[in-house]
DNA sequence: CCTACAATCTCCAGCGACTGGAGGATCAAG
DNA sequence: CTTGATCCTCCAGTCGCTGGAGATTGTAGG
């Protein structure tokens, strides 16, 4: 087990240092070790946990889905039901957000594509965002 | 110009009452007129107003491209070049987060997919997430 | 006219998930 | 011994709201 200071931690992990504490604070990452000088010591688990809580906030995890997971790596004899069950629903989260993008594409594109370049008042960007009837967007 | 309280020009909108103020607190509103009791006193044009900021945000758009989306819409003789970069800048962000999700949401596929339903230790989800190596997402 | 109750007012704290600065202590290298 | 990097804690700010407290005002019914 290798005493791996904060900056060092961070820098395996690319999570910044306050980003570190800041885990910590909320009770995602455990409270390490300290030196004589109060410093925190890490080890190698510590960087395997963060990785974790990093990519799994990289998949657009909330911390509370995080916080699940985590707790159920350290059940591994638990059924996953549990995992996989945070993993659907955001799974159908991220299709929703995919489908409310999508949309959202196709109107900037075609604000944009129809826009003829030449004064505001005949802007078609402004008109279709003061004339809400234009689009078929939902929102939430 | 009908006299609007704010509970009827939120209802109309679709915008809380709150937010309402919020946005006047951050200049995306105007300050209304106000009655002997210093209630606030709305009119059509503020109808069109909040209309077009809800219509933007729900684009994604954010506050400080609405300002200035706004005062183009009161400079209607403006070359609408501004107006088309904000939304190029935009689409081009959108498609951005676009390709991120979308790869997103084939990772997680992938993970619920693999899942046996069995314990937590031989979980996909939990594996992928624990092992970054396995995963092609930047982030940002 | 009185009573409810709804709507409004201001002020302010909190959300999520960080980010970064102030001001001080400590460490490692030259 | 000095320099500069790193670390510490504390706290305020970010963005775009959201909602509660406590006071006041407007409105409808009896």
């Amino acid at each position: 087990m290798r005493d791996i200071a904060i900056g060092v931690l961070s820098r395996e992990t690319g999570v910044k240092v306050p980003t570190i504490r800041f885990y910590e604070e909320i009770g995602l990452m455990r409270a390490p070790a300290r030196t004589g000088s109060n410093r925190r010591i890490y080890g190698d688990d510590d960087i395997r946990r963060l990785k974790f809580i990093r990519h799994a906030r990289d998949l657009g995890f909330e911390v509370d889905d995080i916080r699940t997971l985590i707790s159920l790596t350290e059940r591994p004899q638990a059924p996953c039901a549990e995992a996989d069950s945070i993993a659907r629903r955001h799974l159908a989260t991220v299709e929703r957000r995919l489908a409310q993008l999508g949309a959202l594409r196709d109107e900037l594109a075609r604000m944009v594509g129809d826009c003829c370049h030449g004064q505001v008042c005949d802007c078609r960007v402004i008109e279709v965002l003061a004339d809400h009837g234009q689009c078929a967007g939902g929102h939430g």
